[in-house]
DNA sequence: ATACTTTCTTAATCTAGGTTAAGTGCTAAA
DNA sequence: TTTAGCACTTAACCTAGATTAAGAAAGTAT
């Protein structure tokens, strides 16, 4: 069973019938690291979904500095939620880390597919929350905790990935440059 | 008609007997300045809906500091989203800032709703997809923009609350500390 | 292998914003 | 109408994290 089908039933159950449906509505791709998904300034026109690798999300600011939204790897979902519920020009890049393995739901098949198999709006609204509940605490993380908790915080979110990820792109992620997140990784080894 | 039917209207269009349903679901509260309308650790068992009035929710951290997540004021929904999805104690508090009139909306019969009134599923699913993309730009702000354009979208996304809320609650929105907040705005005015 | 580019580290110096503390002014209860 | 308690301001001093710069390590391409 696809890992796809096995995300959404972790929320609501699909007969035979739908989950055949729901694939054929979709496309995978498969991506060398580096690949650029999606560009700022461009219409985000699909939803990825991470069957393997990973993926990063992300914009630059006036001064050429890159931050880093969020990283997806295996069964996460990723996209520009902005421009993808607005169709207009967002200021996120979505870029390959590691080779992946990602399925493609454009944003046409995704409305239709809500109208065909309500079930699938009530997953995608549960999958929102849920999305919704971490970017709140982020949020207040990033108000109140120090660096070093917050980066805490994210080995724990995303188990595995902190080696395989550059750390100029942790630090990025956790709101500092990536010359004081190399002395504060060499403090906390001193302990 | 109440403000919440054109506030659901603008996203889906309901017949006048889902109207009566749905406000046959909901209670209209009158609450005074300083009440407690949820407490940290207990479990939200509501979505509020202001119809006049200012909320906000915050938590407060081991220092005895609190954080200000967000207000809501006339036409804005409310709520602990971790503590109302998942139905355990949460770690927000809500407080009404500004004399209040509120529709409640109880859990149970949000989701009675959704399965009575599949167009409110939509609904709920746009007003989360919008919340999540104003919360994911509040974080890109934070990891990229000074405390005096932070205030500054302050003002936009809140217009009209400036005078309204005390100003040791914007700077907790804002992410800096009350004494700071009143040296920057004097800073501001010199200008 | 060699050169080129990018990431990571270290260290000196700097600054946005925090902390502490004291004082002013407003509101609310007694 | 006093007094107690917040909200706000100002100012001196402090610090987490930024900036700048230079070298070391590690990829990547030729």
């Amino acid at each position: 069973m696809p890992l796809i089908i096995d995300n959404i039933q972790k929320h609501v159950q699909l007969t035979d019938e739908e989950k055949e449906l729901f694939l054929s509505k979709t496309e995978i791709h498969h991506y060398k690291a580096k690949t650029i998904l999606l560009n700022s300034g461009e219409v985000c026109k699909h939803s990825y979904f991470v069957n393997s690798g990973i993926l990063r999300s992300f914009n630059i600011n006036d001064n050429i500095v890159e931050h880093v939204l969020n990283f997806a790897c295996e069964g996460w979902w990723m996209g520009d939620m902005y421009s993808l519920i607005s169709q207009k020009p967002g200021n996120l890049f979505i870029e390959v880390i590691e080779d992946a393995e990602v399925v493609l739901l454009s944003k046409e098949n995704q409305e239709q597919l809500y109208s065909e198999i309500p079930k699938l709006e009530r997953f995608f609204r549960i999958l929102t929350e849920n999305s919704l509940v971490a970017n709140q605490e982020r949020i207040m993380d990033n108000l109140s905790l120090s660096a070093e908790v917050r980066y805490d915080k994210f080995l724990k979110r995303y188990a595995g990935l902190n080696h395989k990820i550059p750390q100029k792109q942790i630090a990025s992620y956790i709101g500092v440059t990536p010359e004081f997140f190399s002395k504060m990784k060499a403090k906390l080894l001193r302990k």
